[in-house]
DNA sequence: AGGGCTTATGCTCACGGTTAGAATAACGTG
DNA sequence: CACGTTATTCTAACCGTGAGCATAAGCCCT
């Protein structure tokens, strides 16, 4: 007994380049054969003075990629949440999410981009509800409901599939990615639960891998709860700039916000929203031309941040926050 | 060298008694004599088979009590945070915020209950702006931006503190209580700054101890990391619920959101948000009358969790959320 | 040069929710 | 029974959002 314990430096790295959200993966280890993985190292008491130092050492060893804006997430630390090589040791992942602007995978490395929609297809509601949560999901988890017994366990199954997955009165609420990942696992739908050893409706509804593709260990549900803290952060606070480049026009904005968010919105007002709420300043210069009438590039008001106490790009249901 | 990690959990667990918030401390230990700290232990990687586990049975250890609803708060693990007896040891802190409705302290155990807002006293805006705030606090920030060169650096000091106090155009925003003590923490006008090794104004600016009553280690930190959360969380999630008896009436239900919240909030208008938002259903009963007109007892529908996304009690300045 | 296509940008209108407060109801007390 | 207190209902002004129409400014084609 008496296991030692070890605490994991693990890094969602997200960028936006054409119309994908993209995640940053190392070739995996661990009980799946070579699923990709999120970069992550062990922190060293002795060379890690804070824990965001450890992280940007282990990213630049690891992808050669030096990190920006970066905030820590969750802390993971399950007994059976894998990542561990040994039984031995038991490892505590904290967990980071990374924005960088660029797409640099930076030779000599094992390190790729991957779409974040792979790892979440049922996530990218941007061409409607996607055909997979019809055909796919949705009757696996009536499935799952029905294997419940009648009565009150049913109709919790029941109201929860609803909620997470907007199947209800209330419609698809963006946030909720950890909900929707958790339930996926717990009704044995994603293929990491199988290694868990959830128990689940069996192989036959949900195809013999789970939906989406997996990633080692538990990062998958670490890539969920970025990609919801993500979305949610996203209408009080300015991160998509982080993600674009010095200059850009609105409609490049506009794009990689509905990216992220996973859903499309009404052009005009998302224009409105950005120019009230001074997020941007228009430098006189118009973009190459891709089409139409040539766009206007702007810039972010850095400034905004000591103006408005929550300023963000404004997404819809929630009105936008702030003043 | 070669120095070992320690994982420790840490409770902030949160009461609301009469018209004020609550923490419980146990007597602390650490560099400064004998300031309260918050419940902790480390995480043992043999017995505790989650760490939210681990955290319930420290607790339960600790103060006698059992933990309802409990959430991860965020992981410290700067190497001067303190927290370890020994050089040789680094202790990583994963913080929670628990919320329980009695106050039971349970004999035999050193814990007992303190206001929260003696150790953030510029917090409570339920009376209007504290005096302290006026008189204490914003002189000393005046002073701490001086004292940088001028130009750009105090420009930046100038709007943190702005933003941050709600001095500029923007009003008090109660829920970036971590971002407020971390300023004071910066300007050197928090005790633990001393300790910590920040530079500061100066004694005599911000008096012998610094503004509110400090706690051991950088549990005062942890707590301000929870009451910000707690106070955005009301607006979203069911929260206040949980602090109050199973039947209460809206008046008690307003007074233990402002009381957290720390500001007040008109009457009618709160009535009705909660009751258009199904939130709660009237038991018939009335209350024990004090002095007037006999309220009706209501009672929170937990069925609102599985209809509405976004079921909280909204406080001014955003519009409620959902639907 | 002009028609047609595409994208950018400006503007309006209706709706729903919020803010703020008046007005009324129901109880205890002197 | 008038009065103070708290509960509860209702109203009017205001603001932001959702949605769509209309116009501008480029390109490509004939």
């Amino acid at each position: 007994m008496s296991r030692r314990v070890t605490v994991g430096l693990h890094a969602t790295i997200v960028a936006v380049t054409g119309d994908a959200p993209r995640v940053l993966t190392v070739s995996g280890g661990g009980a799946d054969a070579g699923a990709p993985a999120l970069p992550f190292g062990p922190l060293d008491p002795d060379r890690h003075r804070t824990l965001e130092l450890g992280l940007r050492a282990w990213v630049r060893e690891q992808t050669g990629m030096d990190l920006a804006h970066v905030e820590q997430l969750y802390t993971f630390g399950d007994r059976d949440r894998g990542g561990a090589a040994d039984g031995r040791t038991r490892v505590i992942a904290v967990a980071y999410l990374a924005l960088v602007r660029e797409r640099h995978p930076r030779a000599g490395h094992s390190a790729a981009w991957q779409p974040v929609y792979r790892f979440l297809p049922w996530e990218d509601h941007r061409g409607g509800e996607p055909a997979l949560l019809r055909d796919g999901i949705r009757p696996a988890l009536d499935a799952w409901i029905a294997g419940a017994p009648p009565g009150a366990a049913r109709r919790e199954r029941r109201g929860r599939a609803d909620i997470t997955f907007g199947s209800g009165a209330a419609g698809w609420d963006a946030e909720r990615v950890l909900d929707r990942y958790e339930l996926l696992y717990e009704a044995g739908l994603v293929a990491e639960a199988r290694r868990g050893g959830a128990a689940g409706v069996g192989g036959a509804a949900s195809g013999p891998a789970g939906f989406g593709a997996p990633l080692a260990f538990d990062h998958r549900r670490i890539l969920a709860t970025a990609l919801g803290r993500l979305r949610g952060k996203l209408k009080y606070r300015p991160l998509v700039f982080e993600l674009l480049p010095k200059t850009f026009t609105l409609l490049q904005l506009q794009r990689t916000v509905e990216t992220l968010a996973g859903i499309r919105l009404h052009k005009q007002n998302f224009r409105r929203l950005v120019e009230r709420g001074a997020l941007v300043e228009g430098t006189g210069r118009r973009a190459p031309t891709t089409g139409g009438r040539p766009a206007e590039l702007f810039r972010f008001r850095r400034e905004v941040q000591h103006e408005r106490p929550a300023p963000g790009v404004g997404l819809p249901g929630l009105p936008a926050a702030g003043s």
